[in-house]
DNA sequence: GAGTGACCAGAAATGATTTTTAGTCATACG
DNA sequence: CGTATGACTAAAAATCATTTCTGGTCACTC
């Protein structure tokens, strides 16, 4: 048993149990089964450690996205999917959704500079796919950086802000006909 | 001079100056040279008093955005005057640049209560002159309120949200081109 | 009868005191 | 040796008793 790796995994338990600030150093040295002095040999500090649990998070977003790809469907839909994917991401990953608590509740300085990290990590991917449809001449050229981020705000009110304010949740189907009305229109080819 | 009157400028003078927390009834009852039992004759409480103030706020806001309207410029042109003029208010307009701050500071309940208010407002009004403008034929029919909401979100996230990550404002001939491009695309006759 | 400000109860600020916790390092151990 | 450890520390945060502030009322005035 790798010590890095039983801290890892304490600290992936205690941070998605606990969220950041409620998780203490003695605790995830007390669950890993090591001496506290022993975290600060692999990561410098809590910060350090949190990050690194972050990263895995997006990669595990990431593949979770990748894997909503359908060979053969249109790009619209295969973004479509992603997106959805991502974003349900938010409640289904417990890490996700308990930063997203703390963010509302405590205000944490690290976690909400987490989120925005993991929020350009997803907007950096959707552009990166426009970027290889572009090159494969699926999408006309276009402002790559630009559209992603639209897309992805646009996903992100549509999904997840409609319902705070709606009292009622968005149906897929609108939310896909609106998008691909407007936004796609102009990108398709 | 009419007490209520009085009353409301002091109000909005306070609240303007201090935001809504820092606003005491004795303050205002101190600046409209009223006892303070009198500002109670003519509002139930301290949050009705603030509610008038910002109904009045709204509308000017509307004359605004009513102002930014050009005799003869296409649909798509005056919806994007409208909006800029909108969101310029966010700074321009002492008493919402200091509701926001406050909202962001402080997370005073009746402040994020009446932001929250003033988006919807400004949606509503958006839709308003979707619907005249596919009653008139300028636009094909769609989903106004969804639409409204859409553009309203996504004109916030590239006028306000773009810069807070990106450190630098994106310029507006830029935000002309892609929203054109994109959402306009479709709904253009 | 409209207007007022002293008054009150509950909320919020203050600050002294205690507890918790991130990070260190002298020591133990393999 | 060098790696792991947990007692230790300084600083931050929680607690709590006390004081101050403030929204709202109402007996009184003019």
């Amino acid at each position: 048993m790798d010590r890095r790796q039983e801290i890892l995994e304490a600290a992936a338990k205690s941070f998605s149990l606990f969220g950041y600030k409620a998780t203490t150093m003695d605790q995830v040295a007390k669950i890993a089964n090591v001496g506290k002095g022993t975290i600060y040999t692999f990561f410098a500090n809590k910060e350090e450690l949190f990050h690194a649990i972050v990263l895995k998070m997006i990669e595990e977003m990431r593949a979770a996205a990748d894997a909503a790809f359908v060979e053969g469907a249109s790009f619209q839909q295969n973004a479509h999917a992603r997106l959805m994917q991502m974003l349900k991401f938010r409640e289904t990953h417990q890490l996700y959704a308990k930063l997203i608590d703390e963010e509302k509740a405590l205000r944490t300085p690290a976690v909400s500079e987490v989120l925005q990290t993991i929020e350009k990590e997803a907007v950096s991917y959707i552009q990166e796919k426009i970027e290889k449809a572009i090159a494969k001449g699926e999408l006309k050229p276009c402002d790559a950086e630009l559209v992603a981020y639209l897309l992805f705000k646009s996903y992100l009110a549509l999904v997840v802000d409609w319902g705070k304010n709606h009292g009622t949740e968005l149906d897929e189907e609108r939310i896909v006909a609106l998008i691909s009305d407007t936004i796609f229109k102009s990108l398709v080819i």
